[in-house]
DNA sequence: CTGAAAGCGCTAACAG
DNA sequence: CTGTTAGCGCTTTCAG
């Protein structure tokens, strides 16, 4: 036809071939003549022609897209994780769609089944299951489609998993700011679970709290919820810090009977009010005051993730408390931002690079072998046929990085 | 049928109706009896009925999915954009596909060309222009479908566009600098353009500087190259911060013989090396000194944006010259993690959900007056038929939020 | 208010 | 190696 966007028929009479023979040289099939794919190409190019993949995905039920659901976009982990998962998934050939659920659980499942796309237009789906309940039912929430779960932490996944090495890599953290003098150290990430409970930790920050308590119980330090602190993102790492930085100041109060109120966040005067270092071997823990609040000198603080050590620093200089130089702080995960902030954080840096290359091939090689929308029609092109993968499994690698937050001051 | 997924046919057979009322009725669309809709409604319930979307758009030419084009998800301010256009489009019924160019104006152009996905899937188009070559062809680019540019600041947009208030927000950031005492203030963001070449600046980053530029001369302070230095992210603000610093270091050896060496980054001692406050009347600036760096006595710096901000306050403390003690320090932009630096970042925030609303507005028009997929087809449905709609144009307002940044040392 | 017919553009399956 | 046939599931069009 001469209006309207040229269609495979257009290419086929240019090129003087069927639209089938057409199809197969632009798809790069192979049994097709070399000069019969030359002419489709010339015929394709000259025309301007482009796939209308609507048609294709109609057809052929394939979509090459593959349906990433993270919490949101605006925040220094998923940013990250987002361009992670985006960058490989572009380099084999299929295209990301990124959508995000706000926290929501009712979002994320929403995302899952009700959606239309998600129903039929997507070839597979990863998701950062952090929030999600446990255990849902998720095989069946997607129809069957492949399935990959981020830091879900079940203990028998029903689907594919990529998980984070919560506890080791917060052991690690607690283990390094021990041995870089820290006596007091608080917690933040998860409200405070009995050294008991610890053992059915089910979710990534439960499993990082697990860690950093068997660190410090091996260094022989004690655990309590006196120094447990939930946090997940800034804002509780404000809060948390606050709270520590009271602890703090009761405790310099109780110590030497010197006072110093808050500053103001946003018009304050953080950095001119000066306190003593109290760093080093002070244990005092646990004097109450008469306003009730611990006193506890804290000298460092081990966070469930960079996100939350953020606020904790910043809920910390409200109160004129400096990192390093006053108390040292760890983060979890590694993000972007913890390389140019002042101080620049120490973290855990998980290699979410690997977390991707994990995930897409757990993705792909369910797709190979044909468990896409719901039928395990094995393609012929597999070796066991019929038979449906059982769910695989892989943990991402971990390094300590060592910045400003943690430095020792000479 | 009764396996696999179910189609509207089988939707239709179970209420006892025809596919078509069966569609119209699951559509909402006018014109169907309550009874029916409710018989076909339960039906569809029953069947756990999901539409084909992929049907749908290749019958209909239409997939209500705006395509979101920006550099990359990783970085403050583009994570920001992300969500609130996600948030807006989202909120409307639509969906928001987003793609990431790396920063590459290949990428870019590809997304809008060859890309099969936007050659037919996409209703419209937001591109976050930024970095691409300036005047393309866009209109035809992209096959003719609606297009917004954000901040592209084009003269004379042939599409429709959202600007930043680019000039008049970095004045007002430049005029609160200098009413907070600054003398000798520093311009990051774009390589130095003479005055007179300003008047045709016709880049986001090339209008900030003009801005800035048009404060400085109001109060009858200097502009010129040795003040102004390149960056747009965090790795260009924090070698223009060593480059400030540099100078200032090179003033106060000038002024008072007093030298001192920078730190080091990853293991430095960033907060120990203590210097004079140098802000106030002092304008001692150019002088040449032996290792041939200008000796300026910076106590201001105006940046293009947060990002590089917080690259430029990294870098100040490289050196331990400290925001705001020493140098103040504002962005732009109004990035969330802004509120959770420390110190907390000034800077002229833009609305960003004023921006949204705008983009989005602009794309639904055309789309509602049918001038999709190339195509101005009027469906009737609209007043004045045929005609295409002028280029739009609006611009977002901001507002100066004062935080630790620029805060006045008592 | 409801239904029948036709076909969007492509590709799986098979036939030559 | 190439072509023919049929139809994916929906919606536009037009007739009841």
């Amino acid at each position: 036809m001469t209006s309207g966007k040229p269609t495979l028929r257009d290419v086929a009479n240019q090129a003087g071939v069927s639209p089938m023979t057409a199809s197969n040289a632009l798809h790069g099939k192979a049994g097709v003549k070399e000069s019969t794919r030359a002419k489709v190409l010339a015929a394709a190019k000259k025309l301007d022609y482009r796939i209308n993949l609507t048609a294709s995905m109609l057809k052929s039920g394939r979509s090459n897209i593959i349906h990433i659901i993270v919490n949101e976009f605006d925040s220094p982990f998923y940013s990250k994780l987002t361009q992670a998962l985006s960058h490989e998934i572009t380099s084999r050939g299929l295209t990301p769609f990124i959508e995000q659920t706000q926290y929501s659980p009712d979002a994320a499942e929403h995302a899952l089944t009700s959606n239309p796309f998600s129903g039929q237009l997507f070839d597979g789906e990863i998701l950062h299951a952090t929030g999600l309940g446990t255990n849902l039912p998720l095989a069946k929430l997607n129809g069957g489609r492949p399935l990959v779960l981020l830091d879900a932490c079940e203990e028998t996944p029903t689907v594919d998993a990529v998980n984070f090495p919560n506890e080791e890599g917060e052991r690690a953290a607690m283990q390094y700011l021990i041995a870089q003098g820290c006596r007091n150290i608080a917690i933040v990430g998860h409200t405070f679970v009995p050294r008991a409970e610890l053992a059915h930790a089910q979710n990534a920050f439960a499993l990082r709290l697990r860690g950093a308590c068997a660190a410090l119980l091996d260094a022989g330090l004690p655990y309590d919820e006196t120094m447990v602190f939930e946090g997940g993102c800034s804002d509780d790492g404000i809060t948390a810090g606050h709270a520590i930085a009271e602890r703090i100041m009761a405790a310099r109060r109780a110590d030497c009977g010197a006072g110093a109120g808050a500053g103001d966040r946003e018009t304050g005067t953080a950095g001119t009010a000066d306190f003593n270092n109290v760093s080093g071997e002070i244990t005092g823990k646990s004097i109450e005051t008469t306003d009730k609040i611990p006193a506890i000198a804290f000298d460092g603080v081990c966070c469930a993730n960079d996100f939350a050590a953020f606020g904790v620093i910043r809920g910390l200089a409200d109160y004129g408390i400096h990192v390093p130089q006053d108390v040292k702080v760890i983060g979890f995960d590694g993000v972007t931002s913890g390389t140019y902030t002042t101080p620049s954080l120490s973290t855990i840096q998980v290699d979410l690079d690997q977390l991707a290359k994990f995930a897409v091939d757990m993705i792909v090689e369910r797709i190979e072998r044909g468990e896409v929308n719901g039928n395990s029609s094995n393609a012929g092109n597999s070796n066991d046929a019929g038979t449906v993968l059982p769910p695989s499994r892989a943990t991402i690698g971990y390094q300590l990085v060592e910045r400003e937050s943690t430095t020792a001051i000479i």
